[in-house]
DNA sequence: ACTTGACCTTGACGTGACGGCAATGTTGTA
DNA sequence: TACAACATTGCCGTCACGTCAAGGTCAAGT
């Protein structure tokens, strides 16, 4: 019989983690002194704590354990929950590997540059969403700067602020020419409402505005743009960059996104996130 | 300006965690009502609010972020604190990918035996320690049951318990040879008495008894053993299955630890430690 | 019998980055 | 004016312990 720091020195555990597993009732002194409260502990107890740590080493919680000792838990369920352990380890594990390349591309970063850039790079994903929009498939900016002043007075008027989210712009033209854009102008919309799946509605110009499913996409590449729009290439640079540096590429139609519109105040205001649908580039390191 | 619901929304965190970071004087609203407690956003703060989660995104904790976002630390610090950040990542990788290695072998065991077993070996690694023991070159494991007797009960009395660890047994021999064995046979010495550095004491029987060092050793399986010590052989055969199934090879001699030695009580009552030392063997999936 | 020092006890608080809940106050619309 | 939807602060819980703090116990030496 030893006492708890005798047992602890032997296990190689501290004294706190045994009175913790005795508390949790997950290992208990084979004895305990009802005077003085003392534990005692015997030498043969140590495959028994020895199991519970190499389990915990295996990743599992305590209570698993402690169920898992129980034997309340047959052989199947192990297996279960190993295999799901193994799957959760390989995550965080391929996480972890990007994190390393981020992290990686970072310090080139401060040592090209001597200072921190692109830190407002955010990858997300975004569910469908429903978008009501007029499509131009051949304009220029300017003319679309005018359409997004139209649309964004009129549309809110006409329908009512409650249904509309925010004011998108979907460029669907592959390369950039300047005079030959195609791009659909129009007000995301809220989802709850899951009514008029197919309204069309005209604007005052005449173009007809249709309700449509903007489709999910995986991995987004999006930034936040500040000020007037005509700095807005600066944003795509970063992007540009960014992806370069972290082995992505550009794929289907990118998307800027007004939180907050230029027809709502002074157009040096304006916030947009540019969102640039990406995949990775298949590695070759 | 947003309230913190919408606010939370556009940029997809939690109303929660922004209330955290105000509290933290991370992250703070551009303007507070002053009668309502109320908080609003502006949606110029959205890089500000990128960067941090891009920050905590690296695996920097909020202090670090804080006091990065508060400019008090230099790009050179930054950079080393990235560096630093990726040997960590690198180490938990490879630690769990021994994990991995781990789990694939419990699974292996279970739809083998459909059951689980030898969670008793542990790795451990024990440090340089002191020994005062005989040698036996060329004994036999009888002759060495009666030695473990005679110095069990002669030591102690002569010495003094405090100065004295545990029993232990060192196996030199490499292979084995029922009665060519040659052993060490004598106590731990507690590091607490850095005196006598050479002493030498001799047994009844003639037999002389040296202090010497006990090497360290990095990673060393082991097993402890219960009840007779003729049943053994069982538990090297753990730890010979443990090996083969983990990619270890055993190298340097072995020991065992007599945590209840048979000399203080019934011989099926003992408990010893068994103590391989190991190394990964070279891998070759 | 006393002291000393090492050991043990319970209990409470801290960790990091929030999530969840409760009690209460505010806003905007019908 | 009523009501739903929003906001606030504050507190508890997470997970596996580490770290005190205040006090009780034990063995050895004086």
């Amino acid at each position: 019989m030893f006492r708890i720091g005798e047992f602890s020195k032997i296990a190689q555990v501290s004294g706190r983690l045994l009175r913790y597993y005795d508390a949790l009732g997950l290992f208990k002194p084979t004895r305990i002194d009802l005077d003085t409260g003392y534990r005692y502990y015997s030498a043969k107890q140590l495959p028994e704590l020895n199991r519970i740590l190499a389990l915990k080493e295996l990743g599992l919680t305590l209570d698993q354990i402690a169920r898992l000792i129980a034997g309340h838990i047959a052989t199947d369920e192990i297996r279960g929950m190993l295999v799901m352990k193994k799957a959760e380890i390989e995550q965080t594990l391929r996480e972890e590997l990007t994190r390393i390349h981020y992290i990686e591309s970072r310090i080139n970063q401060i040592d090209d540059e001597g200072q921190l850039q692109d830190y407002e790079v955010v990858l997300k994903s975004v569910p469908v969403q429903r978008l009501i929009a007029a499509r131009e498939p051949s304009t220029t900016l300017s003319a679309c700067r005018t359409l997004v002043q139209e649309i964004g007075r009129f549309l809110p008027a006409r329908i009512g602020g409650k249904a509309l989210s925010h004011f998108a712009m979907i460029f669907h033209s592959d390369l950039w020419d300047s005079d030959g854009l195609d791009v659909e102008l129009g007000f995301l919309l809220n989802s709850n409402l899951n009514s008029d799946m197919d309204m069309e509605l005209a604007l005052p110009n005449g173009k007809m505005m249709r309700v449509q499913e903007l489709p999910a996409v995986e991995t987004m590449a999006t930034t936040m743009h500040l000020g007037i729009p005509e700095s807005g290439h600066r944003s795509y640079a970063v992007l540009g960059r960014w992806a370069e540096a972290n082995g992505y590429h550009f794929v289907s139609p990118s998307r800027e996104i007004f939180i907050q519109p230029p027809y709502s105040s002074a157009e040096d205001e304006m916030v947009v996130e540019i969102q640039l649908p990406v995949k990775k580039t298949p590695e070759q390191d």
